[in-house]
DNA sequence: TTCGTCGTAACAATTACTGTTACGACCAAG
DNA sequence: CTTGGTCGTAACAGTAATTGTTACGACGAA
């Protein structure tokens, strides 16, 4: 499976933007987080381009611009993350549609579509027990 | 995320051969399975291949040879086949090490591991409590 | 008007998976 | 011991997603 940080790298720049408004700033711009993330601004940006479309975040364009959360950390969890960003299912089914003549062929695709089902439903019960509240909690204590 | 099909194929391809066998064949061929999922013969070798070597399959080889399971359906689950052929997490960190200089780029990985570890395990747990046994009874109910 | 920042297109590089061809290795059958 | 069917595996192209990068227009506060 294609490991995937984009999760990963959405959290980073949400809490980085919590942290830092929390420390009294209006807004981040994407240059000061891509140093933390240590990555391009452009990747920043596009990232957070799709977490606007989400609501959780918002920007301000021109001189002094930058990035804020629309929502305070406590208020976001890891599934609303993911859903803002991750387009697809973990597990997919064929591409190419099995053997209709063949009874396994016919079969296997609900069989398999229902444990699908019900490892996404696992996973979001984990990521939505997570906040980015607690992520910054964990953040501060290992540091 | 990139979606997957490998634990569905693999997951297919046993199923398939489960039932071959219970209907009274000693082996089943590459060809018969990939006809039977729509796909190459050298798709499926490939993918048996990885699950010989988790001691779920073998293969016999010369004229009349071919695949078969080494333990019974009920014997193998979910979690056996994804342990078989899937190389990595479902999430990942960073690409590159964030910035140490940052409290967020120091924290955020040990965070997001302690998450994406409970995720993972719970993904285990829900692909551990289905056996390619359910998949074949599933699969012969709905045709 | 200027300058800093976002918005976004465009492109290359990387990685993973899939599909396909090809050919050698192996072995049962005759 | 030859034949033919099957696996084992290398090699390559095509597809797709992600990432990194450059570039430039749009916007708006000062």
């Amino acid at each position: 499976m294609s490991a995937n940080s984009r999760l990963t790298i959405a959290a980073h720049a949400l809490t980085w933007i919590g942290l830092y408004q929390r420390r009294g700033h209006e807004v981040a711009t994407s240059e000061q987080i891509a140093t933390s993330v240590n990555t391009n601004p452009v990747v920043i940006r596009r990232l957070l381009a799709e977490l606007r479309k989400a609501g959780l975040a918002d920007s301000q364009r021109g001189a002094g611009a930058g990035w804020m959360l629309v929502r305070d950390l406590a208020a976001i969890t890891l599934l609303d993350v993911y859903e803002a960003i991750e387009p697809g299912p973990v597990f997919a089914l064929h591409r190419a549609t099995p053997d209709p003549e063949c009874v396994v062929g016919r079969g296997i695709g609900p069989a398999m579509t229902a444990v699908y089902d019900e490892v996404e439903a696992a996973l979001r019960r984990e990521l939505a027990g997570t906040t980015l509240e607690d992520v910054l909690r964990d953040v501060l204590n290992a540091a």
